[in-house]
DNA sequence: TCTTCTGAATTTTTT
DNA sequence: ATTCAGAAGA
């Protein structure tokens, strides 16, 4: 039996009419608009292994995918349809495309192939070096705008939405009187980047881009390399994203991209769901297919979620059913206090293990990572595993940058903002000294044995053992993990002095050298560990796969869950105060709301607290979110605790 | 001039 | 938990 024909009658009969159409077009742009839940996934899986049954080879199919777990997962999929040759599909998300292309022909774009990525906090570090370091210095260094702020001012400018003034006067208009000001940071910080050979997340995405455009036949050959282009959740991609797609398929516009518009919970972030809307003049003669067919939830649960969506003002028009099995009424629960809303948070989840749902089947999910600290402590107390996604990651604790400093330097030693990260680790070295030191080595080198760099030896105790410790691992021809676990040998002393925790991010430290075990190439490791964050080291109950899921929104996306409870469904919590400015704003917390409760496949459970513990105020009285207040009350049931 | 210490304030979401 | 501002100390 060949897999062949045995998977050709199968998948016809897995797919509904729309999906089945959306698999087998031979080419051209389509536009697959994929309601919540309604096979969006399965699509894109069906869709590779039509394509490879259909003699496609798998090297010329790109699949772009939100994460690079998402394209991982989705390929195995495919494989298991298909065959093997499904793993030869080049997959991940459009940064490491770019990150390939520009290591590739870095020379082509006037950098050395080793450039570093800087990751946000890199940017941030950045940013405030830039502002420190400005010539002639900021008149009003107090007023001014915080780096992240001016990261965030800055990704929007690139990504296409004005300049600087503009992006201020839109989103920032207290900051406006400060454009010039920033605009010298930003150059600074430009510069910076060049000489230290590194770039920002944009500069993966500006850089390909340049490089497509201006190199014709580099843009033909990538272009005829890669002829078949997928791209998942293309509603959270942004101005850059969508002209690389254009320039990707420039020679021969075979594009699928699926999306939700419904969906698009990541403009923070620069993207622009105008890109699905507008992906039809994009690539005009566009097919466009609507899957509305809801595979997941009760017909319950799409009712409050149908009509949640309904108050959005701008989007494609759709309307979800279901012809699954009728559930329970979604609940309302409004607890006296927060303390009140983790008990009932823990009889909920209680309640439902004694009849028989899984622990890895409830979520509760929010929509910031603080929102759950007191529910965590409930949990602990009661002995109820949990993991939790979403909020503080890995590789932002300082023991893990400061190891990965060490390797920076190693693979880039014109690398300053690391440099600076590691001298300051040392005794009587701080800012300014750091600063001083990291000029010269990026300028001079490690090696130089006169000069201001064998005097400060002298004077810096430590210093001397840190660049002996450097020019060793500079040397070393062995596996990653042995730098690693040598950087950390040299490094426990500092996270001893530091912190009382020692222990456990010393815990830390070892799984990142075991991280290392399946790299070779230190450069690669370093770009990974900036594109594709690992995910915190597994804990006991976590591995079993037997906790209770707790995660932020974002996290949330694409999965689901036989209960879904949304935490703190309260108004000052979703939608954020920091959204109330502006309406777009407002209503991407809508469209938030609409991720988190169409997680859900049979329970959907809503609760807020009736009040909240201001420190300033104290007890303040809380509404629900205001958008369950457009929902009709027959829709749910309201439950007291 | 630079570093370190202390107490106080703050926390959206993330490739 | 981290970061920030201000002040003392080297």
């Amino acid at each position: 039996m060949t897999p062949h024909t045995a998977v050709k009658h199968r998948y016809l009969e897995d797919l509904n009419p729309r999906q089945a159409e959306a698999v087998s077009i031979p080419g051209g742009p389509i536009l697959v608009i994929a309601g919540a839940g309604s096979g969006k996934t399965r699509t894109v899986v069906y869709r590779v292994a039509w394509l490879l049954e259909h003699g496609i080879d798998p090297s010329s199919i790109l699949l772009l995918t939100f994460t690079r777990k998402a394209s991982q997962e989705m390929l195995s999929r495919a494989a298991e349809l298909f065959d093997a040759r499904a793993s030869l599909v080049a997959g991940g998300t459009f940064h490491s495309i770019g990150n390939l292309l520009l290591r590739k022909y870095s020379a082509l774009i006037g950098y050395e192939p080793g450039f570093a990525i800087m990751d946000q906090a890199d940017t941030f570090d950045a940013l405030d070096h830039a502002k420190a370091n400005l010539n002639p210095p900021l008149e009003d260094a107090k007023g001014f705008p915080k780096s992240r702020t001016i990261a965030e001012v800055m990704s929007r400018s690139v990504g296409g939405a004005g300049s600087v003034a503009d992006v201020l006067e839109k989103r920032h208009p207290h900051f406006l009187g400060y454009a010039r000001e920033i605009e010298r940071v930003l150059a600074l910080y430009r510069e910076h980047k060049r000489t230290c050979n590194l770039m920002d997340y944009d500069d993966l995405l500006v850089n390909a881009i340049r490089l497509l455009e201006e190199n014709e036949h580099v843009r033909t050959k990538i272009s005829d390399q890669w002829q078949h282009i997928l791209v998942d959740e293309y509603q959270d991609t942004n101005r850059l994203q969508a002209q690389m797609v254009r320039l990707l398929a420039s020679q021969h516009d075979n594009v699928m991209v699926v999306g939700d518009d419904s969906q698009s919970i990541y403009s923070f972030r620069g993207a622009d769901f105008a890109n699905i809307l507008e992906f039809p003049d994009l690539f005009p003669g566009t097919r466009i297919i609507k899957l509305e067919e809801n595979y997941r939830s009760t017909p319950q649960i799409l009712k409050v979620t149908n009509s949640l969506i309904q108050g959005a003002t701008i989007g494609y028009p759709k309307r979800l059913f279901s012809q699954g099995a009728e559930g329970p009424l979604p609940l309302v629960v409004r607890p006296a206090t927060e303390r009140d809303q983790s008990r009932f948070v823990l009889k909920c989840i209680e309640e439902l293990y004694e009849h028989g749902v899984k622990l890895n089947e409830i979520a509760v999910l929010f929509r910031a990572g603080f929102h759950s600290f007191d529910l965590e402590g409930e949990l602990t107390r009661n002995q109820v595993p949990y993991v939790k996604y979403g909020g503080f990651k890995f590789l932002e604790s300082i023991h893990i940058k400061d190891v990965l400093s060490h390797l920076r330097v190693i693979q880039n030693p014109k690398d300053q903002l690391s440099w600076m990260r590691i001298l300051k680790l040392l005794p009587r070295i701080g800012l300014k000294t750091a600063a001083n030191l990291a000029a010269t080595i990026a300028e001079n080198g490690i090696d130089a044995t006169t000069g201001p760099l064998t005097a400060a030896t002298k004077k810096y105790s430590g210093l001397k053992d840190l660049l002996g410790l450097i020019r060793e691992l500079t040397d070393h021809r062995g596996p990653i993990s042995e730098k690693v676990e040598r950087i950390t040998e040299y490094y426990y002393p500092f996270l001893k002095e530091r912190y009382d925790n020692y222990p456990k991010r010393m815990r830390d430290l070892d799984h990142l050298a075991n991280i290392t075990a399946s790299y070779k190439s230190l450069n690669r490791f370093l770009s990974d560990m900036a594109l594709e964050p690992p995910e915190q080291e597994d804990t006991g109950m976590a591995a079993s796969g037997n906790g209770v899921v707790l995660s932020t929104i974002h996290s949330a996306k694409g999965l689901e869950w036989h209960t879904v409870i949304l935490l703190w469904a309260a108004e000052g919590k979703i939608p954020t105060p920091q959204s109330l400015l502006s309406p777009e704003d407002l209503e991407e917390e809508r469209r938030l709301l609409y991720v988190a409760t169409t997680r859900a496949k049979h329970n959907l459970v809503v609760t807020a607290p009736q009040t909240f513990f201001d420190r300033r105020m104290g007890v303040v009285p809380v509404r629900l979110s205001r958008f369950f207040e457009e929902v009709p009350t027959e829709y749910f049931r309201y439950l007291r605790f």
